[in-house]
DNA sequence: TATTGTTATACTCTATAACTATA
DNA sequence: TATAGTTATAGAGTATAACAATA
């Protein structure tokens, strides 16, 4: 790919920019949400995702995801119930519990994330290569904007 | 701008843009709702910017949000409340209640979206022009699929 | 005495069912 | 009788305060 002279986009530009990708991003959320709807809540979805990098303790759950202890042992209780979370005692720590994935939540994680994936996938197959060649550029930039 | 022939994307290429753009747009979506909180909760941002194209019934609105006649009902009286919203009866039947947006309704959707656009503008100025370049033709594509 | 997790209680947003007023 | 909107009541999810068990 040759490389090319761009200018810096002007003052105005940058603010259209802004608000028309931030407008884009939230949109595209939204619908994601709406329409590959799941029977685990948001909420139980991203303690599930938590999860998946590493079993945890409810007080570094609610840590993480911002939320009181007294709703993180809800939430938790509730995937416990439903088997998608394993609950143990700390062996070393008796005031502890320790959560982890279980093998169902696994699966419900990998489920959620294809309805999801599948929504995007659709819109994406009906753009012509160029569109989609911008989008994966589009995209890499994105994760950097995301993760800053 | 010379326009030069791109190959289409393979299918795994797809999948993964799929997946990767996916995720990037809802977590700018999740940072940007975490990081410009403001007074006027997401449900009732929602449906002052419902109003700013035309004033609605409170049905209208109801159906317009998927939300209940109740739950909208009692949105919208808190609105009222705040000074966001008006209410007027309809002359021509007494039933109904327009909904518009006040002056100061006005002004609330203005200054969040001010706030919203603010957290996108700060990383999209750190970004090089060409990057820039990029996601401003991504944006146009992304708008067309979030209208989809 | 400090910390982990749970229970008690309350507030918000959601819903459905019952009600009032108007057509 | 049907429709627009509100009120009554209940179900999630959130929070803070009070509690039990353990360190």
């Amino acid at each position: 790919m040759t490389r090319q002279h761009t200018d810096p986009l002007s003052r105005s530009a940058l603010d259209a920019l802004s608000s028309d990708l931030r407008l884009a991003c939230m949109r595209i959320a939204r619908r994601v949400r709406y329409e590959s709807t799941s029977d685990v809540a948001p909420h139980q979805m991203s303690v599930l995702s938590r999860l998946e990098d590493a079993p945890r303790t409810l007080r570094e759950l609610a840590a993480i995801e911002n939320v009181s202890a007294p709703s993180m042992s809800r939430t938790t209780t509730g995937l416990v119930e439903r088997g998608f979370v394993e609950r143990t005692n700390d062996p070393s720590d008796g005031r502890q519990v320790i959560l982890s994935l279980s093998a169902d939540g696994k699966r419900a994680l990998r489920d959620a994330r294809r309805r999801r994936d599948l929504w995007m996938h659709v819109r994406i197959n009906h753009l012509d290569a160029d569109e989609q060649q911008t989008l994966a550029r589009a995209a890499e930039i994105l994760a950097k904007v995301a993760a800053e």
